[in-house]
RNA sequence: GUGGCCAUGGUGAAGCGGUUAACACUUACGACUGUGACUCGUACAUACGAGGGUUCGAUCCCCUCUGGCCACCCCA
């Protein structure tokens, strides 16, 4: 057996590697519409990074995390997600002397050890935005309406949004206890992966999808109703935004979110159609990371989508490109002539391709035909003393005679 | 990390203990010695994920490993 990839680490084909750029491309687009300028940030980080902005109790940390010692006896991590490393880069180059406000994105591979799953792999690529330095709920909302405006772009309704607010330090353990008090007492109607959360992740429990988990908290606390008064304000805020902007939007007070730093703002853009991975793209503010890790303090908020699991909805979708002329040849000379005739147009921006084997004629055609070439060209003793050659328009068939030159060609296939 | 299902060529797949591993698609070439798509012909798995075992004999049974899918956990 040859060698073959890592377990959850997976190749993009060709075919594939089309819509890849679609999306890509898409994302830069509408990113750099809304003033945000890409950072590139390395994939490794010191492992202590990672374990101070995620939470040292999180999954992530705990289990998930590619950690290794490298030579020199230091402990690095693959990089599980990218907000920790981009905030990094922003305190560490002081990019707040400049601006405090920064708009920020990024797009590359992250690492996770999990079960790989349908939507879900070990080494997955999200694309992530951030603003930094902006209190105001101004900043969630064009961080929304961008997400969503991504989504219009690439030609998605699927995935919804939702959103929620997870108050912040001041309020968030007012909830947490109310929480736990309601709960205390029907632990016994848990289920036992809840029971365990109760101590672990008791936010968590209102996300439970065991039938019983979900009748049994049906009358929770809801946490938007234990926000404080900043907490609460802003939360109208947004929402406000999302409003005046026609943004539809749902409010999800049970949406919860694995990582350790968020605060107020949270949210979700989520399908039914990748099964148990039902996140897209997610997010949320994080108004005390930047402090925490040693920066000035600032507030935050981004988010990330995951790439593979945006490629999984626009499904099969073609997105190569088709040659604009194939060039067929029927001799040695023919060839030579051809090969020159093609690189003048390449170099005129024409998408040209003509053969590489010398095969018969019905085989080069039947490649112009099967790689979607708009038009075809025959070039043989005739055309090459004659200087002129038929323009076969491969849609219906129709031929035109053009003069064996790049300008006049370009014009018969434009 | 847990549970369930699965693993035949480039692809979709039939076969399910016994001499040539069906069929379709794809691909290549040809049917016109200068023209594609339709049609027709020809070719294309020393091989049934890997490694062991049972058997006179295994693609078909058993074990281990690896990989995939689904659910859980968690998450993008």
């Amino acid at each position: 057996m040859s060698v073959t990839a890592i377990k959850g680490f997976n190749d993009i084909l060709p075919r594939e590697s089309g819509r890849w750029h679609h999306i890509e491309q898409a994302a830069r687009r509408v990113f750099e519409l809304n003033g945000f300028s890409e950072i590139r940030v390395p994939i490794m980080e010191k492992t202590e990074l990672f374990s101070r902005s995620i939470g040292d109790a999180t999954d992530i940390v705990e289990k998930e995390m590619y950690t290794f010692t490298d030579k020199g006896g230091n402990s690095v991590t693959l990089r599980p997600e990218g907000t920790a490393g981009v905030m990094r880069a922003f305190i560490e180059h002081k990019l707040h002397a400049q601006d405090p406000v920064a708009r920020l994105y990024y797009l590359g591979p992250m690492f996770r050890y999990e079960r790989p799953q349908k939507g879900r792999y070990r080494q997955f690529h999200q694309i992530g935005a951030e603003i930094t330095g902006v209190h105001d709920p101004l900043a969630d909302a064009q961080v929304l309406n961008m997400l969503v405006g991504f989504f219009r772009e690439i030609g998605l309704d699927e995935p919804h949004l939702q959103i929620n607010s997870l108050g912040c330090p001041d309020c968030r353990p007012v909830y947490r206890a109310a929480l736990l008090e309601f709960l205390e007492g029907r632990l016994d109607q848990l289920c036992e992966d809840c029971r365990r959360r109760y101590s672990t992740n008791p936010l968590r429990i209102l996300d439970c999808k065991v039938p019983r988990c979900i009748e049994a908290t049906a009358g929770a606390p809801s946490v938007l109703d234990y926000l404080c008064a900043g907490c609460n304000e802003h939360f109208t805020g947004v929402r406000g935004y999302l409003e005046s902007t026609g943004t539809p939007y749902a409010v999800n007070p049970r949406m919860v979110r694995g990582l350790d730093y968020y605060t107020r703002t949270t949210f979700e853009m989520v399908t039914g159609l990748l099964g148990s991975q039902s996140a897209v793209a997610a997010g949320g503010r994080y108004d005390g990371l930047i402090s925490q890790l040693g920066g000035p303090s600032i507030p935050g908020i981004g988010f990330a989508m995951g790439l593979e699991r945006v490629a999984l909805l626009l499904g099969d979708q073609e997105f190569s490109h088709r040659p604009d002329l194939f060039i067929a040849t029927l001799g040695g000379g023919e060839r030579s002539f051809a090969f020159r005739l093609m690189h003048d147009l390449l170099s005129q921006g024409a998408r040209v391709e003509m053969d590489y084997d010398g095969k018969s004629l019905k085989s080069q055609m039947r490649r112009a035909d099967k790689l979607g070439a708009r038009f075809s060209l025959v070039i043989g003793e005739n055309e090459v003393t004659s200087g002129k050659a038929a323009v076969k328009r491969m849609e219906d068939g129709t031929q035109s005679e053009v003069p064996l030159v790049a300008d006049a060609i370009l014009k018969a296939i434009r």
